[in-house]
RNA sequence: GGAGCGGUAGUUCAGUUGGUCAGAAUACCGGCCUGUCACGCCGGGGGUCGCGGGUUCGAGCCCCGUCCGCUCCGCCA
């Protein structure tokens, strides 16, 4: 057994003899002494063995990098001119009296060194490997220690930690399930949780009003950087809680987090955002509060311009026309501006027009712009007024369908900020509260729930449901970090009347709610509290923590873009033995014969 | 479902107009070096240019298809 860890051993221990196991990280030889850097979860260490024991020195010969070593030594300061400052370990060196080799390894697929790094590809097919590298060590450790400080704070704060089902029911709504087939039901499946949102709601039913679970959610959809098929919830609800003493409970875990583990100090409280007033400013309902740039409304300006691609937003309900200042924007070169067009055009904008301020002082005179012809002065002097724009810098418009507009100015504004280094800050919380309830779906021309049908709308706004449902606001709330939605939730209905009217609205119908929420229907007529909560992503959270720029970097074993996994070849087809007893006939998709 | 980028030595990459274009660095193997730490020096081995088809006298390079990886749109209540 070892005594200690290799990156753990300092001046401390110096004239002890220790006994440490760990990988060859590196060894070299020279001089007639061999030099071997061993490695372990804590850190790297120098080991040196010279001939005065022949045994171990060609022992030590023989040795390659990541082969699995016990060694034992006696720690003593480097000579004089050998220390290494780049190492925690530097300046001491462990003087080698014994050598056993664990494991033999074969040259390792990829060098760990940091200065060539492998690509991920390489990475995720030698996961394990991979992670032996210091950096992934780290975020590994992070990870454990956020999981850890969220548990320590929640159980002092009275919760309990509950487990939920993982082969529970199949919701059609929200995302694609994955589903089980059922051995004992032939013809039948489960569905792992796209969240135990209703297991913890039941759970208020039964008393327990304050629950927690770090818990692994399934979604079958896309993958993205921030995305992965199964990933992990921190899950909280509570019971009798309202909206406002959710957040500030779980600002303050948050805020202990960052303490913790950063040693970084949050504001305290949030600041709070409402939903309209962020698409408003942001164009966004998770808005990167460290980019100093906002969109500034020019409906009213426009109305009456001849230039149709501006007016015709302007009067439409649905439109929108925004304009967006860079300071120091001048400086965009033609090239720059059109990277940008381009860049709008993803998300549906058809153009992104511009005026360049190059000096105010001559006025019309003094702009740049191809659509200064088609816009009156006095238009033109009220975008200058209303944006503040000065000498330098640049202003774009956007002018379409409201989400389009939201949409590419409220990315652009981002990417903008990232390009110019225009950044303020390293931290910025945020709540977004006052979500609409729904938003309508045009493609199947109904309403949707902006969150999920359990939440519950503003009290004393239950009468829009009937008149105006778009204009009613639900008690959610989602917590923004630096343009990260790392969690979100809400205060849930709890009155089966109110229930039954949200699934009567989103044209759920009876036998349709009985089918896939009965036992949910059925629970709130047996003594339900008032409760609330929510859920953070655990990865993005830790993922923020760790300046990665993926979740993939914070989780052991993520899966690729396919959702496969590049180690174990998952998911495989399985023997027709298995199938049979599952009830299950694969059509194989047809292989196109080839055109010759 | 769609857009973009990439796939060449174990690894990271370069490869011009289609014609010494099978290359570099590093890793690996051997030798040298009396304190290295991205050591240094000398030498060596190492290739299905993702895969399939096409154009051409000739394809790593051009065209079509396909697979894989990444980013994004759609999707993600």
């Amino acid at each position: 057994m070892r005594s200690h860890y290799c990156g753990q051993i300092n001046s401390s221990h110096i004239d002890q003899e220790v006994e440490l196991c760990g990988w060859v990280h590196r060894r070299r030889d020279h001089g007639g002494v061999i030099f071997i850097d061993l490695r372990d979860r804590e850190g790297l260490v120098q080991v040196v063995y010279d001939p005065d024991l022949p045994e171990m020195f060609s022992l030590a010969e023989g040795v390659r990098n990541e082969f699995v070593l016990r060694i034992k030594g006696r720690v003593r300061a480097r000579p004089e001119g050998t220390v290494n400052k780049d190492l925690p370990t530097g300046e001491i060196e462990i003087l080698g009296l014994e050598l056993e080799i664990l494991n033999r390894a074969e040259t390792p697929p990829f060098q760990l060194d940091e200065h060539e790094k492998a690509s991920e590809e390489i990475r995720l097919r030698y996961r394990y490997i991979d992670l032996r590298r210091p950096e992934m060590l780290e975020k590994i450790r992070i990870r454990s220690r956020v999981t850890q400080a969220l548990r320590r704070f929640l159980d002092a704060e009275g919760f309990l930690d509950i487990e939920t089902p993982m082969l529970t029911k199949a919701t059609p709504e929200g995302a694609r399930d994955y589903l089980v087939p059922s051995r004992t039901h032939p013809g039948e499946f489960f569905a792992l949780p796209q969240s135990p949102q209703l297991f913890k709601q039941l759970l208020m039913m039964s008393g327990m009003d304050r629950y927690y679970q770090v818990v692994r959610c399934f979604r079958d959809e896309d993958l993205r950087a921030d995305r992965q098929p199964e990933f992990t919830q921190l899950d909280i609800e509570t019971s009798f809680m309202d909206e406002d003493q959710i957040m500030r409970l779980n600002e303050e875990m948050i805020r202990k987090l960052y303490q913790e583990v950063l040693g970084v100090e949050l504001p305290n409280p949030f600041p709070r955002m409402t939903y309209d007033e962020a698409m408003e400013r942001y164009g966004s309902d998770r808005p990167d509060l460290r980019v100093p740039l906002e969109l500034v409304d020019l409906r009213d300006l426009m109305q009456e311009v001849e230039f149709k691609v501006f007016s015709g937003p302007a009067k439409d309900p649905k439109g929108r026309v925004a304009a967006m200042k860079v300071p120091g924007g001048g400086a965009l070169s033609r090239k720059q501006i059109d990277e940008y067009t381009k860049f709008v055009s993803i998300y549906g904008a058809k153009g992104l027009a511009y005026i360049k301020v190059n000096e105010k002082a001559k006025g019309i005179e003094g702009l740049q712009s191809p659509i200064l012809k088609f816009l009156p002065d006095s238009v033109v002097e009220g975008i200058l007024e209303r944006t503040g724009a000065e000498d330098g810098d640049l202003i774009f418009f956007g002018a379409d369908r409201s989400n389009v507009v939201n949409e590419s100015l409220g990315a652009l504004r981002v990417k903008v900020g990232q390009d110019m280094d225009l950044l303020q800050g390293t931290w910025k919380p945020l709540w977004v509260i006052d979500f609409p309830m729904f938003e309508w779906d045009e493609q199947h021309d109904r309403w949707t729930p902006l969150h999920h049908p359990f939440t519950s709308p503003i009290l004393d706004q239950i009468d829009l449901l009937d008149s105006d449902p778009g204009a009613c606001k639900s008690r959610a709330y989602d917590m923004v970090m630096n343009g990260v939605e790392l969690g979100g939730g809400s205060i849930r209905i709890h009155q089966q009347e109110v229930q039954q009217k949200i699934f009567k609205l989103l044209e759920i119908n009876e036998e349709e709610a009985e089918e896939k929420f009965g036992f949910l229907l059925t629970a709130l007529k047996f003594g339900c509290p008032p409760h609330g909560g929510l859920a953070f992503g655990l990865d993005r959270l830790v993922m923020l923590l760790t300046g990665s720029s993926s979740i993939r970097e914070v989780m052991a074993f993520p899966k690729t873009q396919t959702a496969a996994c590049l180690l174990t070849s998952a998911p495989s087809e399985v023997s027709a033995e298995q199938l049979r007893e599952l009830s299950i006939r694969v059509r194989k998709p047809v292989v196109e014969e080839s055109k010759a």
